[in-house]
DNA sequence: TCCTCACATCAAATTATTTTGATGTGAATA
DNA sequence: TATTCACATCAAAATAATTTGATGTGAGGA
C-alpha cells in the first residue's frame, strides 16, 4: 500500500524533471498531439511515452483520443489539486508546538 | 550552466521524497532542532543532513544557527514562490496556438 | 588548549529514475 | 483481412538520487 506521503510525492515527481516542465510549457499554448511534442522535445517516442505517462498520472495533464492519436493538454482540475497540496503541505500548522532539543534542558526563546 | 527548467526542478525535487514530505509536515507545527528531527524520522544523521540541504536549497525551508544547534522551518517567501512557480507552469498562455499533427492535413476541431 | 557535541561533507554501496531499442496493441485504411 | 500508423510497454543499459559509515569542522565547555 501507498502512504499518504507517497501519493502526494507523486505529484511532484511529475513536475521534478527538466524535460516534463518542457512538456508543460509546450502545453500551456495550447492541446498538443504525442507526434508534435516528439518533433518539439526532440525525444525518442518511448521516452515521451514515458514522461507522458508520469504527467498523467499525476493529473497535472489530461489526454483525449482521436482515432490513433493521443492529444495531451494541462488539467485545470488536477493543476489546481496540486497547487491546493503545496499551500497545505507548506502552511504552518494552526497549533504551534515547542518542541526542545534532547540535549537542552530550557527553550531557546 | 543551468537552464530555467532545471532550476524550476529543484524547487519540486524538494517535495518529491517521502521523506521531505513527512520533515515538511513535523515543520509545519513550528521550527525544530536538526537533533528532533533525526529523533522523530528514525533517519540518520547525514540522511537528515542530505534532506536538509535540499529542502534549504529549494528555498522553502530555511536554517538558523544557534550555538552548535541548527533550527529548521518552513519559509514562507520560499513557499509562495513555490506556489507561484507552479500556478505559472500550469497556467494555459493568454495566446493559444493550434499545432496541427505532422501526419494530418486539417485540425481536428 | 583539549575535548566533546552537533552537524556537514565525503566516498562507496544501494536503490530509483530515465533512456534506448525492440516488440506489442488497437485504430484506420487499403 | 492484411497492412500501416501512433503510441504503449518491456527489458536492458545508463544515469541520478539516496543511504550508510567514516571523517571533517566549528562552537562551547572543561
Amino acid at each position: 500500500m501507498e502512504t499518504l506521503h507517497e501519493k502526494n510525492a507523486k505529484v511532484f515527481k511529475a513536475l521534478c524533471d527538466e524535460k516534463r516542465l518542457a512538456i508543460l510549457e509546450l502545453l500551456r499554448s495550447g492541446e498538443k498531439c504525442a507526434c508534435i511534442l516528439i518533433e518539439q522535445m526532440e525525444i525518442g517516442q518511448s521516452s515521451l511515452s514515458y514522461h507522458m505517462k508520469i504527467l498523467c498520472e499525476s493529473g497535472i495533464v489530461e489526454s483525449r483520443q482521436e482515432g490513433k492519436w493521443t492529444h495531451y493538454r494541462i488539467s485545470e482540475s488536477g493543476s489546481k489539486q496540486a497547487t491546493a497540496l503545496l499551500i497545505q503541505l507548506t502552511t504552518p500548522a494552526i497549533h504551534q508546538t515547542y518542541t526542545k532539543c534532547q540535549t537542552k534542558d530550557e527553550p531557546s526563546v
